[in-house]
DNA sequence: TTGACTTTGACTAATCTTGACATTCATTAT
DNA sequence: ATAATGAATGTCAAGATTAGTCAAAGTCAA
């Protein structure tokens, strides 16, 4: 379970201190130092690991007094996560990014589990293996739009199957 | 009982791990080493003895800190519909046919309604519009399998999809 | 001999690590 | 005021470290 690489035990970090508080913030220097680490690869923690879809938003400042802060955001009404990434949704979408987002609409318990397994594994690579790589990821981001799509219909009519 | 197969040498050390546990982690390249045979026969092995119909969902992640993880799910009992579906599933199908068995699934309670609404609208016409119709309706063959198969099995862990 | 299964390795892809260079900001010197 | 300086963070690309794919070659039983 011990993570083998040093991104992995940044990110931990970083989550403990932010399972206690709505923010933090941090010296990118103080942190790298404390792990032993280039500065620059708190950058590419925080570049992989705190991204909207995974629910936090970065600020920063540079120069004297710099800083940077690590905010955990709480969508207020939930079915603007839903609105938030039918705006938001690439043109192309990798099978990690599709994790990350289904995870995210798991974890504010806007899909159950069935309809979370489900989108897993229909988005996966091994079933929407199509001949070129774009054409299955502009597949993924389609088809993740309408399982999107179907849950703001959820919200203004019951409708029977 | 030694087989001269060391696939079959290397499924059984994994599934002695498993057995003990929900999933396990391994390295590729360790287990490599360790049975003295090339990385890529770890894949050869999962591909076909880890299979989802065996009972295995397997994860991966790449680079440094790289793992393989298999997962034993639950293979759930109450699948008879599920699995003649699956076993007479047409090489194309239309958007009527889709919702005719996608209506049958969720009068038997196998699908609630989120997941239902999800297949409705993903398997449609208008999501799915590709330019010819065999191409559109083998893709939907395609990816209601891959909803039927998610149905026929469940993780042991909750906190995570 | 054939056909299914296994073994192997060259090539590809994803992810992490590192460092040089750029940019921004507060403070200090002129 | 303005310029120079130092102190922070940002960017990006090369290199390192994993795992994935695919097809050719090998093995074995019917």
């Amino acid at each position: 379970m011990e993570s083998r690489n040093m991104s992995d035990v940044i990110e931990r970090y970083l989550k403990a201190m932010l399972s206690g508080a709505h923010q933090v913030e941090i010296s990118r220097s103080e942190i790298a130092q404390q792990f032993n680490c280039v500065p620059s690869q708190i950058n590419y923690v925080i570049k992989t690991r705190f991204t909207p879809e995974n629910g936090y938003v970065v600020e920063s400042k540079r120069g004297g007094g710099g800083y940077i802060r690590i905010l955990r955001v709480q969508v207020k009404d939930n079915c603007d996560l839903v609105d938030v990434m039918i705006d938001n949704m690439p043109q192309a979408l990798r099978p990690r990014q599709a994790q990350v987002m289904i995870q995210q609409l798991y974890d504010s318990q806007l899909v159950g589990q069935q309809a979370g397994n489900m989108m897993l594994n229909v988005l996966s690579h091994q079933t929407l293996d199509l001949d070129d790589r774009l054409a299955e990821d502009t597949l993924r981001a389609r088809l993740l739009l309408a399982f999107l799509q179907s849950l703001r219909y959820e919200r203004y009519t019951q409708r029977q199957l």
